[in-house]
DNA sequence: TGCATTTAAGCAAACGTTTGCTTTATGTCA
DNA sequence: TGACATAAAGCAAACGTTTGCTTAAATGCA
């Protein structure tokens, strides 16, 4: 590979010039620019970056941590934040945690030796485990996750206004026995707010929250299948069910076929996320969308803000959720 | 950030000691090393990758090359290298070339820039877009396609093999008129050695391959549902379909939802990858499944191997396809 | 004791850039 | 013509490591 040297040798100059012709950092005579860039052409340079990098102090590569990948919709996000940072020139690395605080330390230990210019957590990682981000010198950025006072940006989906739609959906529908079956409980931040969204519709209603009504569980399709039967084996089943996700979602109208219950003739469903399966499945489901592409595309493009301001104050911003009414929610009967 | 000479200072001893402690590169004593230790810990000194990298010509860091990131089968895939990687100490950076040879090239350039120690290609890359990978002096890996003679390494699913399964267990259910919905036509490895193994099996049963009963078309859900419609409308439809990947074949069974033919009861339905979601399909998926996680996990090891002895020479792994029989074939009526 | 050998650790160049400071050549003006 | 300003480009340090070569001290042996 050739190296500025060489580059500098073959036009005859010296390789502080070919730096600023590449970078054009300072003016040079319109005849050495034509020359070197000839040089360049012919010995196939390109800058070595890793140089670059350390000399700089900044990689044009940023971190991505994820807790896993099962889910489509990390997917889809991470595909929007990988558009946009390439039209800037920039790299990703990502790193999964697999729900471990051990190798999401390693991760971001690993991500700040190779001297990433930022990191966006899309992570579900539980609130003991943020003390040692918060004082990172590059910034930070939480993707559906916030942490108040943690000084980090975060980009979120509305949840609690998510769980609001849905349950007012169910609602509107003269459904009263509404269930919910969620991931994870207490550490998801997502979740809480969505079931207070759901509170909310339900109180405003004069509707009484039924705590044999909430299943929490983990994020797996499996889960939601179990809890859909378990709903319906109840004395008094409930009559509407909000999933937590989509893929929960799936799990539970599977169950509904395989057990001989109607969905939505006996029992409505609405998930969360839109995935793309969700026109698919039979019935098609209704959901509460978010933008997951856009979501990744926003997080690049404010953590690309803040790598060229590193004066900006922190910010979270809140992405609208909506409801896309498709065939698993109906009148009660 | 602490830098070598900081703890060579507090330790009281040069940095090429501390830089030989760390690597244990050569004898220090048993005294300096503790006091080497004890430095490090105190300024919770980590070693700077990009220096090392400058000086090592080495990254730790690989780059992997997908298509793109809409099937969940790329996420698996790219799931097992991660894991592999991540043990061996090494990051992925990942591109998505979305199938534009402009971006694919630009994105293969930007990781030399930065230095990789190898490239996993995932990608449906056409021939013609081969020669500028050929003479990189990192090692290559394709991962689900193969270039004969190209001096690459590749690891594949036997599509050849998984096709030849798919229909043998149509014809072994009596069917005889059977269709196909592929891929991407020509420039799509994986779908040539497919379509050959299934003539394979029907030449061998003595039917005759009905080039009528052959769709094809690109690789969204979509494409799946409008493929099977096709099909049905057809004056003498096919009572079998075998399509390219599960992801086609699960808007192949919304479709005959919809337009109300019985699978498997008119027609049987065979997939390809074994995504999750084939168990929660209705019908449930009969498919051919090919171990998406694994075959990262081989992939990382293999490059991992190559990097490490770089006079290894370039091999071809195939892994075998496995049927799995769900409710979605069913004998003729 | 004196010389050769071994042991432990330091020096400084190198990896490929960027960039503050300096130099050289040219032009301007009284 | 001489003093000074300006234009164009070069020099060399720095980024933080690794590593071949060297040095100083300790040891072995006659």
């Amino acid at each position: 590979m050739a190296t500025i040297k060489d580059v500098a040798k073959r036009a005859g100059v010296s390789y502080t010039t070919v730096s600023h012709v590449i970078n054009e950092t300072r003016f040079v005579s319109e005849d050495v620019v034509k020359r070197v860039n000839k040089a360049i052409r012919e010995l196939k340079y390109r800058p070595n970056q890793v140089a670059r990098c350390l000399r700089k102090q900044e990689s044009k590569t940023i971190g991505v941590l994820s807790s896993i990948n099962v889910n489509p919709y990390f997917s889809e996000t991470l595909t929007g934040i990988e558009k946009k940072a390439y039209l800037e020139g920039y790299n990703i690395i990502v790193c999964y945690s697999e729900c471990n605080p051990e190798k999401e330390k390693e991760n971001i230990e690993m991500l700040l030796d190779k001297g990433v210019d930022a990191v966006i957590i899309h992570s579900l990682l539980d609130e003991t485990r943020i003390p040692y981000l918060v004082n990172l010198e590059i910034p930070v950025l939480f993707l559906q996750h916030h942490i108040e006072e943690s000084g980090m940006d975060a980009i979120c989906t509305d949840d609690f206004m998510g769980g609001y739609l849905a349950a007012k959906h169910f609602i509107e529908l003269g459904h009263t026995k509404i269930a919910c079956v969620s991931a994870e409980g207490n550490d998801n931040f997502s979740y809480r707010q969505r079931i207070k969204g759901w509170e909310k519709a339900l109180n405003e209603n004069g509707i009484e929250l039924n705590k044999d009504y909430i299943i929490e569980t983990d994020f797996h399709t499996h889960a939601g299948y179990d809890a859909f039967i378990k709903f319906a084996k109840m004395e008094v089943p409930p009559t509407a069910i909000f999933f937590y996700s989509d893929n929960l979602a799936i799990g539970g109208i599977r169950a509904a076929a395989d057990i001989n219950v109607a969905v939505p003739d006996q029992v409505s469903v609405i998930g969360f996320d839109d995935l793309f399966m969700c026109q698919y499945t039979v019935p098609r489901l209704t959901t509460v969308y978010q933008p997951k592409f856009s979501l990744g595309e926003m997080a690049f493009a404010r953590i690309f803000e803040r790598i060229k301001d590193r004066e900006l104050k922190p910010q979270k911003q809140l992405v609208e959720p909506k409801l896309i009414i498709r065939e698993s929610t109906r009148k009660r009967a």
